[in-house]
DNA sequence: TTGTAAGCGTTATCAG
DNA sequence: CTGATAACGCTTACAA
């Protein structure tokens, strides 16, 4: 409320201020005496440094930002929550940004963060080409599932074994005519490898692959739309393998209310909600809790100016999915 | 990367750095020339200014500090997501600190934060007796969907009607044994009040009610199991009233795998989410995006130190549910 | 229209 | 063991 400093406790305490600042940082030679007459001044005015100020002096901020296109979304959401329990425990707090659709807002933030206002950056999102990253190469900062620039290390998962895994769980139903649902494709997203993998997949069997867009970006009534004119285009198809966990559960809700529930349904990501919810959709899990304690560990070796590997993969394994909860 | 100071942008526009900080802050008169030789030694280094020396100077920070259970859940995903669009175009960043489980956590985000570290605190959780919030009454925090203090305003829906709407939707379609799945119950939540709207429909309608209580804080593993425990300890039931969505479809998918999904059910939430990908369930829906706006219009009007209602209750809705997508 | 100097609240250096 | 004093990088009177 009423805004102590550093030289109220010193008066209260009858010292000077560099003790209170020695008793606070636990640093020198003090006497006990001293030590907790600056412990009583302190509680009694309900004292707390300011951040700013210790900010402008140490040089760092103990603070970290995080980058991503949305909050909302299950997969994001587990992803932000594991980060911000990590670092919380190392001492860091957590700056948001969500930049989905909003560019600007994207540069504005890396802007803006970079500048003194952050240690670190883990970013899971990108709108730009890979000219605008370049200037902050060498900065910390940590990418998620985004390639940015060859500096920036990036934490994946092994989405080409995604791919495979989950076109070949389909095959082995017997499955023929399986179409893939990609979201957006960029050479940035390491996400296109789960196309690859489909497609190698398919190949290796001697099947005809085949395709429909949906971009992450899209809002739920347009996605539903694109859902349903994909199923009317494609009336062949038996089985679907979705790019991520909420256009598998969308797909499945489409073919439920239309009673075509003959269509076997995969998707991606297998987060802790949607394994809870949809227990029966099956879902390739990527290691959300082991993605955001690796990006972690990368962007503080980081911090530390030490040298980084390019890129982390992690491995993703097959949920089948289980209608016997 | 390398930092350079307002003193190396004057040095290079050979100005003064008075007049580099008055055009960075459109202060004073300035001529055109200067101002452009300004900007250009500022492009020229990349130049960004020191936010902690700002925030020094300015006593203020610019940043607000979000302080909720968790991100994973759709409910605060959304909400998180809504205040962090909105705060941003206020000119606010925005902290993010997730309690969950962790009063301790709670109680340090508390004190750090408002030590001179954001400018405003709007919290969704509390782990604590009312006590603990007294000494940060008076300051600029609002509350969302918890009562805090006397003194912290709160943004809340009308639960209470939206009790009575899920139970007598529920009641309309001829059921008379109506189970109603209660979260946490505290004095501090008004979702409390989501149950005596369903007690007062069921008395209202001669009916007898039925409780069961999940804590909000269980895992999804241990939800489970306590949902198959209240259903077999309930065979009479015919529906239920879940307190939120999670819970709802938890319980959906656990009647969908026995086969006895003659239960109807009604959540609480209506996020796009799930509305998206279980079109199908009932649910009461909670106004997020305008919680979010009025939280921050609430927050600066108490920054701005002027006086505000203890209390902003918004309207709920019902969606039916719709198996015809 | 521009510059000088003081001050924001800490921490670090150097004496004592 | 403790205390002056000078930074940290910016903004803002007050002068010119």
């Amino acid at each position: 409320m009423t805004k102590y400093k550093l030289e109220d406790v010193a008066k209260l305490a009858e010292v000077s201020k560099t003790t209170v600042s020695r008793v606070i940082n636990k640093r020198g030679y003090l006497s006990n005496k001293t030590v907790e007459k600056v412990y009583k001044a302190m509680a009694d005015l309900n004292y707390q440094p300011n951040a700013a100020a210790q900010q402008l002096q140490r040089q760092h901020t103990k603070i970290i930002g995080l980058i991503f296109p949305t909050a909302s979304n299950p997969f994001f959401g587990e992803l932000i929550e594991h980060l911000e329990t990590i670092l919380y425990q190392k001492g860091y707090k957590v700056i948001l940004g969500n930049s989905m659709q909003n560019p600007e807002k994207e540069e504005d933030y890396l802007s803006q963060l970079l500048s003194h206002q952050v240690d670190g950056l883990i970013i899971g999102t990108h709108n730009f080409n890979i000219s605008t990253y370049k200037k902050y190469s060498g900065l910390p900062i940590v990418s998620i599932e985004r390639t940015l620039t060859d500096e920036i290390p990036t934490i994946s998962v092994n989405n080409y074994k995604g791919g495979v895994l989950a076109t070949e769980f389909l095959i082995n139903q017997g499955y023929r005519h399986i179409l893939h649902i990609v979201g957006d494709i960029s050479e940035s997203m390491p996400s296109s490898y789960r196309h690859q993998g489909y497609l190698d997949a398919m190949a290796n069997h001697g099947l005809k692959p085949l395709q429909w867009q949906i971009s992450f970006e899209k809002t739920f009534d347009e996605k539903r739309s694109s859902i349903k004119k994909m199923l009317s285009k494609n009336s062949q198809i038996e089985a679907v393998f979705a790019g991520n966990d909420t256009d598998a559960a969308q797909l499945m809700a489409t073919l439920n209310s239309e009673q075509t529930d003959n269509i076997a349904v995969i998707g991606f990501d297998g987060t802790r909600l949607m394994r809870a919810i949809l227990p029966g959709m099956a879902s390739i899990v990527q290691p959300i809790e082991q993605m955001a304690s690796m990006a972690v560990q990368v962007l503080e070796t980081r911090i530390k100016g030490e040298k980084t590997e390019p890129i982390y993969m992690l491995d993703v394994s097959l949920y089948k999915g289980n209608r016997q909860v």
